[in-house]
Order: C-alpha cells, then sequence, then structure tokens
DNA sequence: AGGGGGGACGTACACCGTACGTACCCTTTC
DNA sequence: GAAAGGGTACGTACGGTGTACGTCCCCCCT
C-alpha cells in the first residue's frame, strides 16, 4: 500500500470531504487523522492547530471558484457571470459555506474575488470610491443569499406545514401578513431569488453608471 | 442576600452579557454557571441543552428591536427605518450578531420583523410575490452586511497596512486594482456602506413598484 | 403530619484541542 | 562507510467541554 506522505493539501481535502459528509460539527482533529488513518498529533506536523485549518479548508473551497471571465461581454453581463460563479461554492460545497463566509481570510484566496470584481467595474467606468462601494453591496447581497440557501440564516420561513398540518402553525391574528402569505414564505427557489436580487442590483447600479456617465 | 430563582430569563441574559464581554468562544455551561453562582447541571432544569440556549439568546435579541412604524409615513421611509432598525442588532450586541444571523429560529421572534416588513410593502402596493421576494432581498443585503461590520465576513480588506508599511502587503501585479485602491478597500465606514446601499435597493424597488402601478 | 414533586447539585464519562517527549527514517557531510 | 542532524509520525497526558444520572433538600398540597 502506498501510503502517499502527509501534508496540508491532504489534510484540508479530508476536512472537506468530512464537513461535506458529516457537517462542520463533526470536524474534530481525532476525526480527522482516523480519516486518513493517521495519529492525531502527526496533523500538528503540517498544520499550526484548528482553527489555521478551517481556514485552509475555506480557502480552498473560495479558491475552486471558476472564474470565466470575457473582457469583450457587456460588463452587465461579466457582474452576472461573476456573481453566479461565487454562487457555485453553495452547490459545490453546502455545508462548507459557512465556514467560508464566516471567518475573514487575509490571504490571497479571498482577494481574487474583488480583484475581478473591482477590474470590471473599472473598465466599466466607475471610479474607485463607487467601485469599491458597489463591490461591497455586491458582497453583501451574495453572502445574505447563499447563508439563507445553505438553511443557515432566519430563511423567516414560518413553521412549514410542520410535517402535518400542524394547527399550531402561525396566529393569523398576530401575524395576518405572514400567515396569508404562509405558502409563499414556505417554499423558496433559491435559483430565482437570487437571479431577481441580481438583475435588480444590476440595475440600479446601471443608473449610478449612467449617472456617473452624465457628469464626465 | 435575595438569591432568585434561577429561570431561563437569567440564564440567557447571562449568556448575553457574558458573550458580550468576551466573546462567543468564552460560552460554556460551566462559565454560565459560574458568572450566575450555580452548579452547572441546575442550568438544564431551565434549558433543554447549550444549542437551544444560544437559541434563546439569538431570540432575546432579535426580539429588542424597536420597530416604531409609523403607517402615515412614506413607504420607502418606513422601509428605511425598519432596515435601520434590524441594523441596530449589530450596534446594541455586537458579539451576538453572528449569532442572531446564523442560526433558522422558528419561533415567533424571528417572525416579528418580516410581519412588519411585509405589512409595509403589501400597504405599499406590491402584490404578494414581490413582497416576499423584496423581503427576502433586504434581510440577504443586511445579514451580509451585519456579518461584515461585525468583523467576520470577508471584508476583503487586504492585509490593512499590517502595523507598519509591511512590504508583504498585496503583490500589485497580482492584484493590480487591490492594490491601487488598497486604501478605499482598508477603511470601511459602515453608516455609510449601509445607507449606500439601502438608498440603492429602495431606488430599485421603486422602479418595480411604478412598473407594477402601471400595469394595474 | 405526611407525602410527593421539582429544583439544586456532585460525580462521572466520553470527547475535545494541543503541549511535550520519543522513536524512526532519510539526507547530508566527513 | 559512519556519524550527525532534521523532519515526520506517534503516544501520552492535561485541562477543558457537554451532559446523563443519582442524590439531597425544600416547599407545597393534601
Amino acid at each position: 500500500m502506498t501510503t502517499e506522505p502527509l501534508s496540508r493539501a491532504r489534510i484540508v481535502t479530508a476536512a472537506i470531504d468530512l464537513i461535506e459528509r458529516e457537517g462542520a460539527d463533526a470536524v474534530s482533529m481525532r476525526r480527522i487523522a482516523a480519516e486518513l488513518g493517521v495519529g492525531v498529533m502527526s496533523l500538528y506536523n503540517h498544520v499550526p492547530n484548528k482553527d489555521a485549518l478551517l481556514n485552509g479548508v475555506a480557502e480552498a473551497v473560495l479558491s475552486e471558484i471558476e472564474f470565466t471571465d470575457d473582457p469583450d461581454a457587456d460588463w452587465t453581463d461579466r457582474v452576472r457571470t461573476q456573481a453566479r460563479a461565487f454562487r457555485q461554492i453553495a452547490h459545490h460545497y453546502p455545508r462548507c459555506t459557512m465556514l467560508v463566509v464566516s471567518r475573514q481570510l487575509s490571504s490571497a484566496a479571498g482577494l481574487l474575488p474583488v480583484e475581478r470584481a473591482l477590474a470590471t467595474l473599472r473598465s466599466a467606468g466607475f471610479d474607485g470610491p463607487d467601485a469599491v462601494r458597489v463591490v461591497r453591496l455586491f458582497i453583501a447581497f451574495i453572502v445574505g443569499s447563499l447563508l439563507r440557501e445553505v438553511g443557515v440564516t432566519p430563511t423567516f420561513a414560518p413553521v412549514h406545514h410542520r410535517h402535518l398540518a400542524g394547527a399550531e402553525a402561525v396566529d393569523p391574528a398576530l401575524f395576518p401578513e405572514v400567515s396569508a402569505l404562509a405558502p409563499l414564505l414556505g417554499a423558496c427557489d433559491h435559483d430565482a431569488e437570487f437571479e431577481f436580487g441580481v438583475e435588480l442590483l444590476i440595475q440600479a447600479i446601471t443608473v449610478l453608471h449612467a449617472r456617473e456617465e452624465g457628469a464626465r
């Protein structure tokens, strides 16, 4: 049996697999070591501590985003594409999403998406401050969307037909709107919801863009 | 000494205090018990387990949002006000924000904000599906903003002048835009950033609103 | 007065992250 | 060839965690 040498990369991918298979709570150094058929303390030869390992996981996931940027396309299309690319994480690594979103990584992995977004906006004619503002707006929207999609943020979905028609659903007297719109709130087409948000944002920054062009 | 009887409420507020004082990592059943001058296992007479306790914390924080809704105001003003009210949590309980945002609570506490938002939008003339979409859009934006504000989400701030002018900052060859805009990325006026986003979103849904009115 | 239920508490267990010491192997140097 | 050195794997051990379980005591109700 060719037991290839332990390495940071192997540890990180083992952690990712474990998280996707059993959830973030299942992650422990012992568990990962067992997964790799290795002593617990051997991990520490390649990773300073658990926290750094989780940062590694976040970076690895983040750096798998495929940015196929076509510089000739319309800037709105490029923005659309980049936003969708970012959202891919939630599909490829649903249970790692929380991790990616909830640790700030000062490494290069985290900077690439920003670089691309800024380049797109700058080349479209936005000035520096506006480009930064718009990027932050998009990131906030995408992060919030991913969290909802991953099932973690308050979807604020009502009790969602707890199994049967649990009569204890929502008190229509206290929450008239919520209970009236319960069917809509209970279901969520994440794709459609995301696209709606992206289009709305793009349209909004388009008028910002027009204003800048006009002022020029 | 009038040692008032242990209660779920007392436990939850002790947890909130502890989190705000020492951060979420400091929370342990033993720690909270010590804080209350009480045996560890006594807590379990009022709270089924730690997870439920943290849910209680999230609900308590969430339910402290002050919604002073003026039904006579312009609907855009009401939306603005509600968005800002939600953001207040980040200021009152900065270190609890992550908790509020990262657990889905199916209790009534989580439904109130949605109820208010839906009511505002419906009374402004949005139909059901659009109202739900818009609420979700706003929640995504606000959640994402709060996470950034609380310092947890990838601000994607570059190395932020690590102490001195650390020459290892950002490679301008790899990240030209990021390094060019580093001063802007390094600083973030959260208030301004939030207002920018809210105004842009409101403006965007205003045209959606106009379209609906026109079709009527 | 007696009985019963609920709250407070101590002990115990399985698991966690990781500091530290040890044994091995592989490479480099004489 | 031998010796020396460094990096890797590993076991043990410590202080911490959540919580299951059993015991005690007090208060209230009959």
